[in-house]
DNA sequence: GTCTATACATAGATAGAC
DNA sequence: GTCTATCTATGTATAGAC
């Protein structure tokens, strides 16, 4: 029986769906450098021949799966704007609910910080995300205080993105939601914590 | 002329030494997967045959790197013990130094962390070493209040990881002093911080 | 669209000369 | 101790049949 164009499509978005799933899963748990274009082929259970005619190169599948990957997460991002709670809060939980939801890409952008793949396309998205994102924490600090103290935005993004990491390394057991908490309180307000506590003895700057 | 047999060694050292060295400074900026015993060679100015005299393969080369590294953070911090400061801010300060001292080891370990490198005398020394760490904490804590809040000990560990991460990516723009004085503020007494801002309108539970 | 077979490069590791 | 030359396996990518 005869497809249909669009059917067609569908067969092949699948195959092509699932190799981009394969290779997510694969770079996420063992590294760009150390997967192979077989163990993605495999993975997704197609041929390495097929894998080649869906993708140019390992390096263009990555490049593609993190576009998407990235692109997915700026519509969330946008979706959970405009919470009314305490903004630092809605902040962290917001964070937080996208790692929780997608780990795989999160394992795999963390990566990518860390060893860029040397693909200057992929890098710079990389690069560029990551500077959005302590941007957006510096800016909601500044309306909120009026005034940047140093190392405020870069000790909240990076307690924020370590418990993330920490979070991805071992799910079951990191107390996410703990945490989510204690970093909400002790970064709520800036300058309405207590230099020292009560009984301190007072000691000159 | 004739070398002493002292004089002998010491030549061998320097070679093996510079290999070491030169391994460090590969899986540091490149990851384990992407360096080739053949760079390391090459940085370290001798031939492929010879590393392979003073070790059996490149895993044993990280293996004994790994070792060797760990021990010297190990007496560091030994001698770092003791300090009669605030423990949360002295633990804070440490960690920082300790981080600053060998950036190229720290970048590994975490890479380490992050994909475990296959070996298993490597991974366990790994996830040894991070326990370790985490327990370290929590016992700080503990003995500072009494009680420990679930989230605590995991919040402050992250805040401390991430922190020398996003120092370890971009040393030179990373106010890690300030970052260490946000923490130290913020992490320092439990409990003495006040849940809302003033002029924050009460919420219910 | 999907597969098998294969070309070609590079990596880890060894052999053997000096 | 140190090097060059080489073996062997594996990895990326392509060719061509079905």
């Amino acid at each position: 029986m005869a497809r249909s164009p669009e059917q067609l499509k569908a067969v092949r978005d699948r195959a092509r769906e699932r190799l981009l799933d394969a290779a997510l899963t694969c770079f996420a748990e063992r590294g760009y450098a150390s997967t192979t274009s077989r163990d993605i082929a495999a993975a997704a259970g197609v041929s390495l021949g097929l894998a080649y005619r869906y993708f140019r190169s390992k390096d263009e599948m990555m490049a593609t799966l993190v576009n998407d990957a990235l692109a997915e997460v700026r519509r969330d991002v946008a979706d959970s704007a405009g919470a009314d709670r305490d903004p630092v809060e809605a902040l962290i939980k917001s964070a937080f609910a996208t790692v929780r939801a997608n780990p795989r890409f999160w394992r795999l952008f963390h990566q990518l910080r860390v060893h860029p793949s040397g693909s200057p396309d992929v890098d710079r998205i990389i690069r560029r995300a990551a500077q959005a994102a302590r941007k957006r924490i510096d800016q909601l600090l500044l309306a909120r205080t009026g005034e940047v103290a140093d190392g405020r935005g870069a000790a909240l993004f990076a307690a924020i993105d370590g418990s993330a990491q920490h979070y991805l390394l071992d799910p079951k057991n990191f107390p996410i939601d703990a945490v989510a908490a204690e970093l909400a309180q002790r970064f709520r307000t800036p300058r309405a914590i207590p230099t020292d506590p009560p009984g301190t003895p007072r000691r000159r700057k």
